[in-house]
DNA sequence: GTCTATAACAGGATAGAC
DNA sequence: GTCTATCCTGTTATAGAC
């Protein structure tokens, strides 16, 4: 593992754990293991590096719910597969959400601008030919936008992760209890959306 | 309008605008039209202040839920009128949202002594017993959770106000199409949310 | 209560030896 | 490429005059 590559992955904790502005460079070289001086020999300012952090998450973020689209299964299933791969992939990572959220809020036309320069974009392409098709076929309702269906399935499967303390809170729950609850939801959750979907 | 209020008005602006970690006192200072001294003359930290602020946010985001299930329609008009309310409310403050959530990750154990000192509690308890009541009607499906409703209810409704820059973005929409996209979404949640109550 | 001035410190960034 | 030492700026917070 080259030096760089454990900045990198320093930057990365220390942001998704602190944010952006509270992230210290001091504690993310010592997360690497090397001094501030080296820090800013590899990346010149805390700017750059996020830059390098941002793009990374930013592309982890929509690849899992990209792939499942690429398959070739019936449709209905690949919701289903979505949420529970979306889910799954956020209880591991249950920072990066937030992260990507607040940066965005942070810096909108920054961001926009990186992204566009990048020709980074959300793997959507999948989900959106085939509800087309879906509809041709009686299977999906004709009325349904695509966008909506995926602001659905995002605001559904993330919220829970972004609120986590709040979620606890509010029902009173321990973390067994929270992992559970998060657990119950990708059936719940998948239901709602394939319900939503489906022509009546 | 008291030197106090003023303060307590410019730390909310500075603080949804920017987050906590980011706000100057500075500025609030400035967008109060005071000096800094006369700032820790009345909050003696930037913590103190904080605090006052979250109280105020936190009470506010739940108000509004907890008003509608107090009044005396039909059950799912309530809902809908639920829906309404709430998309109206973050619509007006979008920005209050990703504060309180950014806040309570950035220290949930503070904020959750905070709250349960303060006996703040949010008002779902007119939702709650509501359901009980129509699972015995036959109106509500029996194995509905409440606390999954409160989830889907927010999640559906706050996600793309929160990640505002990103559903642009993704969608490719300028600032009215994206108003637009917020107003539709009313309606289209809050069948989403009733057809998941309903009994079958 | 309100102001000015300044302390005390921490942050990111740089220079230069090795 | 890696380190130590240091600069410079901006931050919160305080002291003290009015």
């Amino acid at each position: 593992m080259t030096t760089e590559d454990k900045i990198i992955e320093a930057a990365e904790t220390e942001m998704l754990e602190c944010g952006y502005d509270a992230a210290r460079m001091r504690s993310i070289a010592e997360k690497a293991e090397i001094n501030k001086g080296l820090l800013h020999y590899y990346f010149k300012s805390k700017e750059a590096l996020l830059t390098r952090v941002f793009q990374k998450t930013f592309s982890e973020i929509f690849k899992t719910l990209g792939e499942v689209f690429e398959s070739d299964k019936p449709f209905f299933e690949k919701i289903e597969l979505a949420v529970n791969q979306y889910s799954n992939f956020l209880i591991r990572h249950p920072r990066l959400p937030l992260f990507i959220i607040s940066e965005m809020n942070r810096d909108p036309a920054k961001h926009r601008a990186r992204m566009k320069k990048a020709g980074v974009n959300p793997p959507f392409g999948g989900l959106l030919k085939e509800l087309e098709e879906g509809k041709k076929k009686g299977l999906v309702r004709k009325d349904l936008k695509a966008e909506h269906v995926v602001l659905n399935m995002i605001g559904l499967i993330m919220f829970p992760i972004i609120a986590k303390p709040m979620v606890m809170f509010m029902n009173d729950l321990n973390l067994a209890d929270y992992k559970q609850l998060l657990h119950d939801r990708k059936k719940i959750v998948s239901e709602i959306l394939i319900n939503d979907i489906k022509a009546k």
